[in-house]
RNA sequence: GGCCCCGUAGCUCAGCCGGAUAGAGCAACUGCCUUCUAAGCAGUAGGUCGCAGGUUCGAAUCCUGCCGGGGUCGCCA
């Protein structure tokens, strides 16, 4: 139940009225006035702009944007759970809901549990959205700026799904380029050194120790049967082993973070020709078919001109007919396609598979990227899939203020892994959300396990602890009092009589429509924030406590205001287990 | 130099596809609590929303141009 879309389209449905009486233009685009919580609650419960967003519309029937406001006054005062609707300012409605409402919303989270704010609401369209995340390189260790693209667009799945989207979580395995070879010759090195030969890891090759279990291995399985063999004998056959090593490698890092894929897409399987025309080939040719694709010359790009820089014609992607800054290439000089057309052929596979929406989760150094891919998706789908590109920022790590060195010189930097061992998933993933996916993000090692008010994670989880912790006592103070959500959906709820327990309902009575607008914006820090904000109402509430016994949650002369009381405190922990799992945090019962 | 992101209180950051007097935490200042409902509480102060224009009923938000910080700039991924 989402009161701001309930009013949305009850007001939508008024203006449209007025449009088949001739009092209004017929075809308003509703989607262009919002019902939100007024920014003073003393305000009402209830804002809507309809009026002043419509005033030119208007024009013709109303003398200004007022009356229209005036009107549609009227029509919501009539409504029975309507307590009061009024004009101010320049044309906006403000509604103040009867307090029934809310208590109906309570009774309503009660009941259920964990369903209540999913599904699609309001302005968010469920959509078959495909998100693509991390994608780190299968060429070592995950570091944490990964890490937070993996948390990100983890997070950000699992609001889309709860949102009612139908998601598919994918992982694109870079394992086509010359980079691949690299890990296979260091892997090499490490299979020789397995064997007992001396080895000095040389310039341009991959140092970090993680590579001694991968030629370990390697001997394992090949015995020494590639000692001495020349590379384009082994070559191939250690790729694809130090390959499948270091996926294996990387998915226990994320499991580890509570991160599971539903696809891995392989870059390499886009170049295989066995049946045909690779998918790499296929794409440009539907390219070309458009008469997107041309021979060309580019002009040299500005500032810093490249040492090996050639003028020379070559097989160009027309991007800039989708606002990109210039044609894009798609072979390199030996002939090979360019990473960029492998990219393309990836997304019109996921385009051919249906998606309404694509989201890619990329690094922020990968910026200028967006443009071409864009322009590509625009392309292959006539504009018909939507792709979001969304930039995560870098980590800088520290601890106790300082900055943790990370020098990347001989493979001896954080790890992701290490990371997430010292602070646990929970304030990792937490802390990665907790801010938005553009913005830099400072991560103290020491901060984020702090137990304080000051540390969020601890801050929102101890909220919903504290609230089992109401529930342990007042069965302590009433033994064998039934607590069960379907029970105190019947308590009196009339009996809550301060305004500060209605205040938090009124909180909870927002988080369908949090869900809806983080969703339909990528942006999940919009929940993370919310948690924040009702946790520090909750806690605030029950400090009152201490001056005022009277407001405690558990009052031993009244069970029958006990039992309000616990329908709220219920209703509360519902909504804050259900966000943090939505982000992918425990909701711990107790801290200790 | 082109393009992208960022610039909001002393610090770290929110501000939801334009909305009402711009918010929170930390730090600062002032009280309170010293034991109950376990990890303090309440309050005060603090801002030319980088600068300058523009769009309109209305701009931190949209547009243009500057300034400052970061990223990126055929064949790497």
């Amino acid at each position: 139940m989402n009161i701001f879309a309930e009013f949305h389209a009850r007001i939508a449905a008024l203006l449209q009225k007025m449009g088949a009486e001739g009092r209004l233009p017929a075809s308003l685009d509703m989607a262009r006035f919002v019902v939100e919580p007024p920014r003073e609650a003393s305000l009402g419960d209830l804002a809507c702009n309809a009026a002043m967003v419509f005033a030119k519309e208007v024009k013709a029937s109303f003398s200004n944007p007022r009356q229209l406001a005036i009107e549609l006054a009227a029509a919501l005062s009539e409504m029975p759970d309507v307590d009061q609707a009024e004009v101010a300012g320049p044309g906006f409605l403000n509604i103040r809901l009867k307090i029934e409402v809310y208590a109906d919303i309570l009774r309503a989270i009660l009941r259920e549990g964990q369903n209540y704010g999913r599904g699609a609401s309001g302005r968010f369209k469920a959509t078959k959205v495909n998100v693509e995340y991390v994608s780190a390189n299968p060429t070592g260790p995950m570091h944490v700026g990964h890490g937070r693209g993996a948390v990100f667009g983890d997070a950000l799945a699992n609001l889309l799904e709860f949102a009612g989207s139908q998601v598919t979580r994918e992982y694109y395995i870079n394992d086509a380029g010359a980079q691949v070879d690299v890990l296979a010759r260091s892997a090499y090195l490490r299979y020789l050194e397995a064997l007992g030969e001396a080895v000095t890891v040389p310039e341009g090759l991959y140092p970090g120790d993680y590579l001694k279990p991968v030629g370990a291995a390697l001997v394992a399985k090949f015995g020494e049967s590639l000692r001495g063999k020349a590379e384009g004998e082994w070559l191939a056959p250690v790729r694809a082993f130090a390959i499948e090593a270091m996926m294996d490698m990387i998915r226990d890092d994320l499991a580890a973070l509570n991160i599971t894929h539903e696809v891995f897409f392989s870059e390499r399987s886009l170049h295989d020709t066995s049946n045909g025309p690779s998918d790499v080939a296929t794409a440009i040719e539907d390219l070309r078919q458009k008469g997107l694709i041309y021979e060309g010359r580019l002009p040299p790009p500005k500032g810093q001109l490249p040492e090996d820089w050639e003028d020379r014609e070559q097989t160009l992607f027309r991007s800039t007919r989708f606002g990109d800054d210039v044609d894009r290439p798609l072979r390199k000089s030996d002939g090979a396609f360019t990473y960029f057309a492998s990219d393309i052929a990836y997304h019109s596979k996921k385009i051919a598979a249906g998606y309404d929406v694509l989201v890619d989760v990329w690094g922020a150094d990968h910026g200028g990227y967006v443009k071409r891919m864009s322009a590509a998706v625009a392309a292959l789908s006539d504009g018909k899939v939507a792709l979001d590109v969304k930039l995560c920022q870098l980590v800088k790590l520290m601890r106790d203020g300082e900055p943790v060195k990370m020098s990347k010189r001989s493979g001896d930097f954080v790890t992701l892994r290490e990371v997430v061992d010292e602070v646990g998933v929970d304030a990792a993933r937490f802390m990665m959300i907790y801010r938005k996916n553009d913005a830099p993000l400072e991560f103290d090692l020491a901060k984020v396990i702090e137990q304080s008010k000051d540390n969020p994670v601890f801050y929102v989880q101890y909220a919903h602890a504290r609230a089992h912790s109401v529930l342990r006592q007042a069965l302590a103070v009433f033994p064998g009092l039934d607590v069960s959500p379907a029970r105190l959906a019947e308590a009196d709820l009339a009996l809550l009589d301060d305004e500060n327990e209605w205040a938090l309902i009124k909180l909870l009575a927002q988080y369908p429509r949090v869900v809806e607008s983080a969703a339909s914006a990528h942006e999940p820090h919009r929940l993370a924030f919310y948690l924040h904000d009702v946790a520090s109402f909750f806690h605030s509430h029950w400090n009152r406590g201490k001056d005022q016994p009277q407001l405690r949650f558990v009052n031993q002369d009244r069970r029958d205001l006990t039992c309000a009381r616990l329908a709220l405190v219920t209703g509360l922990m519902n909504v804050l287990a259900s966000g943090l799992s939505v982000l992918g945090v425990k909701a711990p019962e107790e801290m200790r």
